[in-house]
DNA sequence: CGGCGCGTTTGATCTGCGTCAATGCTGAGT
DNA sequence: ACTCAGCATTGACGCAGATCAAACGCGCCG
């Protein structure tokens, strides 16, 4: 049961929570994080012809593992977890996206992973075809991408220690840790909150446990001190504890 | 206890098992593994006058984590461990380096892992600031090599997948299977052994296991008639099994 | 207000893999 | 041939985290 996309272009969420390029890329609040960082006025102007923006809604599908990438995206506002399934139904979360992450900086023909609204969604969003003949253009761009590029392939290998080395609780802590550091990249995030508007289960899965494992294991740092669980998220009592452990 | 590389510019192993390059890219026996398949032959020329070979012995390190980047290397012979380590000693082996892969694909300063030879290497080895020059003047290459770092993410998260979510059997099966894909690659292999050059440390420390747990599965498996060890490698015996276990 | 659905928490028990320890194998040096 | 060093194998045992099962909390809707 896929839910599909509003689409907005000319229309519709201004002076939304959700509002974000706002139909011009000058005023788009994440620029400075995303890959259009790399742009100047002019290139902005022309790849803003390209761009729609669309909103999805929590839980929809924007794209599956094995579909061809017809478009990429830039993430502008809202959360998406990126996924890896099993024939048998187990899951790897290969990673959360956050506003300002570009989904489809790989050339594959096909996507190797899902991605999932994990709340409401707003994407910029490109034809692939335009955006790869755009991009072929403005060395700028191509170098800018390349750069997210190698910046994910550290985040990959980062995790794969997680993965294979950490504890259940250095698992959490680094998790924390890593979530703390992204939010304080982003504008508009309250001072101290770590937002965790995924659920126990997307968490379980990118960190390789149980759900009873991660809750467990969060729910003992409460009662030892280290943190407070509050709604949608958590803040740290003692960040010493989690700087000690976290990779 | 590094042991430095031997260098050997217009001299030494013709003629030799390790010989690649042999000092012209043309008849480089990794040519078409390699990002240089990207390259025509006056390409080919100009990066030759910037490339220089060097040899590793086994248990050399070709750099290690934090270093500073100021070489890239192409890998023409051997096989090296990419690794990186905790604190406290444990050790993830984030990949093994096989004939024709590119070390320094990404754009960061610094090294994030290690690089040590697992069996003796050739190394075709340029200077960072050359070679990053001579690549933003040829889109060809700049191309191919995001088409190499697209790959290697893939990779990355399928070993998430492994690391996260497969058993030590799954594991096991899936590295098997994978270096049985990685060497039909490459020229001059024996058809069907499946080399494992690197010792049962290395391959735990890949897989997320303990070196007795990658024994104790590989001597069942040998024990069910899964497979046969032999020197420096296994064969498989029954296929189908290790495709069906297989990630 | 009450009941229902869904995600989270908590408890009891199990088990796959880690840990610890001993033994075996192979190849290099004397 | 003997010894030593470095890996690999094998066995006994323990534990971190999985599994199974039950209860909890909270928002939603009739």
């Amino acid at each position: 049961m896929d839910i599909p996309p509003r689409h907005s272009d000319h229309e519709a969420h201004a002076g939304c929570a959700l509002r974000s390029r706002g139909d011009d890329c000058r005023f788009c609040s994440v620029r400075h994080l995303s890959i259009c960082q790399a742009l100047d006025i002019n290139e902005l102007d022309q790849l803003e012809k390209m761009a729609s923006d669309s909103v999805y809604e929590e839980r929809a599908v924007l794209f599956r593992e094995e579909d061809e990438v017809s478009s990429v995206f830039n993430l502008t506002a809202g959360v998406a977890r990126l996924i890896r399934s099993l024939p048998d139904g187990r899951r790897q979360v290969t990673g959360f996206a956050l506003p300002g992450d570009f989904l489809g900086i790989s050339l594959e023909k096909t996507w190797r992973y899902s991605a999932e609204a994990v709340t409401p969604l707003v994407v910029c969003r490109f034809r692939r075809s335009n955006f790869q003949v755009f991009s072929e253009n403005n060395p700028h761009l191509i170098k800018k991408m390349h750069e997210f590029a190698s910046q994910e392939l550290n985040m990959a290998q980062d995790h794969m220690v997680l993965l294979g080395r950490l504890t259940a609780e250095e698992k959490l802590a680094s998790f924390l840790v890593e979530m703390k550091k992204r939010w304080a990249r982003i504008a508009g995030h309250e001072q101290g909150l770590i937002r965790l508007p995924m659920g126990r289960q997307d968490i379980a899965d990118y960190l390789g446990l149980t759900i009873e494992t991660v809750s467990r294991v969060i729910n003992q740092m409460q009662r030892d001190q280290k943190l407070v669980i509050v709604p949608d998220g958590v803040r740290f009592v003692d960040q010493n504890y989690f700087d000690d452990l976290a990779l």
